[in-house]
DNA sequence: CTGTTAGCGCCTTCAC
DNA sequence: GTGAAGGCGCTAACAG
C-alpha cells in the first residue's frame, strides 16, 4: 500500500480527456451546459482513472458542503453515543451527511480551547453547520449554525438542547424521601456544565422542602466519571451516620458507587439506596438495576438535528432552548429505609 | 447567525498584526525563524481575533493532519454502534483525532460506488487512513492505509478483521443438533458480505456433519435487517412441516423473527427455538434473551484501529487478514426439542 | 458549448 | 527575520 500514490486531480481526469478542467468541473456538477458526447467523454475517463474531487479543495471554493458536524471528546462514552444513535436517526430525514469528530485523547489540558477551535476549524470548512455534545466551552463560535446538547452556558448565538434537570433531580429526591431517607448523599457532576448545576440545585430543593437542613458533609463533587464516582461513595461511607441513600448525579457516577458499595460488602438497596440519572443502557443491565431519572438522550440528539436544520434553513427556533422532559425510573436500586438506622 | 459571516483568514491575522502572511504562516507552524516580539504579537492578535486555519485550505496544502476517518453507512445501527465504541477507546492511544462519516440517507442506489467515492475522497484530503465498517463494495481504494471491518471481499490492499463466522455458525448449529433439532430454518445475511456467505457455509456444512439433509425451502435470503428478517420467518413458518429451530445470520434479523412469532402467536422457545449471531447489546434484553454467537464488536473495532496505526507507521501487518473469534452465548430463545413434533 | 482567468486560504521556496 | 511569489485542486465568472 503505497503510501502516498499521489491521488488523480482534475487536472488529470482534463488531460487524458483532451478538455479544460473547467469543463471537467461542469460535468462533475451536473450543469447542462456541456455537450453530451463531451459529458459522456469526461464521465468514462473520470470512471476510469477512478477519480473523485478532494473534498478540501471544493470546500474551500463552494463553502457548502451537506455535511453537518458533530463534534464530542468521546464517542465510546455511552452517553455520548446514544446521542449519536438519536442524530444518526433523524439525519436519515434529510440530505445531509454527518461527520462526527472527536478527539482522540480525552481531556486536553484546556479542552475548552479545543472546542472551540474545533467548531471554528470544522464550520469554517468542510461542514454547513455542527452539533456539539456536552461542551465545557463557554461561547462557542457561531458564526455559523450551531446547536448544543448538554450546555456549560447559555451564551453564544443558536440552539441549545438541555433536559429538565432541576425538575427530574427533585422527582428523584422525592422517591427517595417518600422511601423514608433523610440522610442522602449527593455525588455532584461536572460543575463546569449547566446540567450538572442544575441538578445539585434540584437535590438542594428537594430537601429544603421536605424540611430536611443541608448537610454540606453530604454533599460531593465529581465530575460524572465512574472512578470519580467511587472516590465520592468511598468519602460518603467513611461517615457517621452514613447516608442511607446516595444520588448520584449521572448513571456513570452511580456504576462508581456501586463499586465502592461492593468493595464494602454493602449490599443495594438493603445497606443503602441508589439513585442515577440519565437511563444509559447499562443502567438497566447493572445488578441491581439502577432506579434513575431518565433523559431522553436518543430524542435530544434527534431534536437538535431538528433544530439545527431549521437553522440552515434560515429559519429562526420557535424556542432557542429546548428543555427535554424527564422522566423517574424505579428499578431495584432504591427501597425503603431500614428501620433501625 | 449570519450564516455566512465570513471566517477571519490568515490575511485578517497579518493585516491586524502589521505583518504578511508568511509570518503569520511560520508563527502557526512553530517555526523558529520568528523574532519573539512579533511572535508574541502575531499570538495576541490570532486570540483576539479568534482564528483557527481552515482545515481545507490547510490539508490541501500538507497532507496529512493526523486523522483517521471512519466510513459506515449508518452510525444508528447497533452493530456499527458497538464497532464504533471500540475504535473510539482503541484510539485513546494514539496522537490521532476520529473522523467518523455517514451517509445520511440509508441505502442509496449504488451504495457501493458511494462508499469507493468516499474513501477516496477523505483520504485524498482530510484523513491519513481509513477504516471501512461493513462496505458492499469491492475493490476499495488503497492508495492510503485502509482497514476494512467485515468486508465484502478480501481483494484490495489493505487489512482486514472479520470473526471465525464459519466456525461460529458451525458451533451454534451443533447446539440446536444436540437440542435435537433436524428441521431448521436459515435466514441469511446480505449476500454481498463475505461474513454472511461464511455463515450460510457453516449452516450447511454443519447439516451435513449430522447426516441431515440440507432442504432448499428451509433456507431464506435475508438482508440483516429486521424487517426482512421477520418477512423471511412468516415464510418459514408457513411451511408444513414448520421448522422446529430458526438460525438468523445476526441478531437483527432475530428480532425481526421475534416480531413474527410474538403475531404468529408462537412461544421461543415452547414452539420454536431462536438462534441468531453477533450479540449486539439488545439481544441480551429482548424477551426471551436471545441464544447467540458472538462477535466481539468492540474489540473488531479496536483491532482494526490497531492495524491501521500499524499500516500508518509504515509497518506491515503480521497478518493481512485478522479473524477475530467468535463464541456461543446460551441464553433463553433455545430449548430441547418437544417430543411429538 | 468550451477555454481562459481569477482567486478560495494556506504553506513553501526564494529573495532581501 | 521577513516579505513576495507561486501553487495545492477546485469553482465561478467572463469571454469567445
Amino acid at each position: 500500500m503505497p503510501r502516498k500514490k499521489s491521488a488523480v486531480t482534475i487536472q488529470d481526469v482534463a488531460d487524458a480527456a483532451g478538455v479544460s478542467v473547467s469543463t471537467v468541473s461542469r460535468v462533475l456538477n451536473g450543469k447542462d451546459d456541456v455537450s453530451q458526447v463531451t459529458k459522456d467523454n469526461v464521465q468514462r475517463v473520470i470512471e476510469e482513472l477512478g477519480y473523485t474531487s478532494s473534498l478540501a479543495a471544493r470546500s474551500m471554493r463552494s463553502h457548502s458542503n451537506n455535511v453537518i458536524g458533530v463534534l464530542m471528546v468521546d464517542v465510546s462514552d455511552p452517553f455520548s453515543a446514544e446521542v449519536v444513535r438519536g442524530i444518526g436517526e433523524a439525519i436519515h430525514d434529510y440530505r445531509y451527511d454527518l461527520l462526527i469528530y472527536s478527539s482522540g485523547r480525552p481531556q486536553t489540558r484546556s479542552e475548552a480551547v479545543w472546542e472551540r477551535n474545533q467548531v471554528r476549524t470544522l464550520n469554517g470548512s468542510i461542514t454547513d453547520g455542527m452539533i456539539v455534545v456536552t461542551p465545557v466551552a463557554q461561547n462557542l463560535p457561531s458564526n455559523y449554525p450551531l446547536v448544543v446538547i448538554d450546555p456549560a452556558f447559555i451564551d453564544s448565538a443558536g440552539g441549545y438542547v438541555i433536559s429538565t434537570n432541576r425538575e427530574g433531580a427533585l422527582a428523584g429526591m422525592a422517591h427517595l424521601i417518600a422511601l423514608g431517607h433523610r440522610h442522602i448523599g449527593f455525588i455532584g457532576g461536572l460543575a463546569e456544565l449547566l446540567s450538572a448545576r442544575e441538578r445539585r440545585q434540584g437535590y438542594e430543593d428537594a430537601l429544603r422542602q421536605a424540611g430536611i437542613p443541608i448537610d454540606p458533609l453530604l454533599i460531593r463533587s465529581g465530575d460524572y466519571t465512574r472512578v470519580q464516582g467511587r472516590r465520592c461513595a468511598e468519602e460518603l461511607l467513611s461517615l457517621s451516620p452514613r447516608p442511607t441513600a446516595i444520588f448520584a448525579a449521572n448513571d456513570r457516577s452511580a456504576l462508581g458507587v456501586l463499586d465502592a458499595l461492593a468493595r464494602a460488602d454493602l449490599s443495594v438497596p438493603g445497606d443503602i439506596s441508589l439513585l442515577g440519572f440519565d437511563n444509559i443502557p447499562e443502567s438497566a443491565v447493572v445488578q441491581p438495576p439502577l432506579t434513575t431519572v431518565e433523559q431522553p438522550l436518543r430524542e435530544m440528539g434527534a431534536t437538535a438535528t431538528r433544530m439545527l436544520m431549521k437553522l440552515l434553513r434560515q429559519e429562526t427556533l420557535p424556542d432557542r432552548v429546548f428543555r427535554t422532559p424527564t422522566r423517574l425510573i424505579v428499578r431495584q436500586s432504591t427501597g425503603a429505609m431500614r428501620a433501625g438506622l
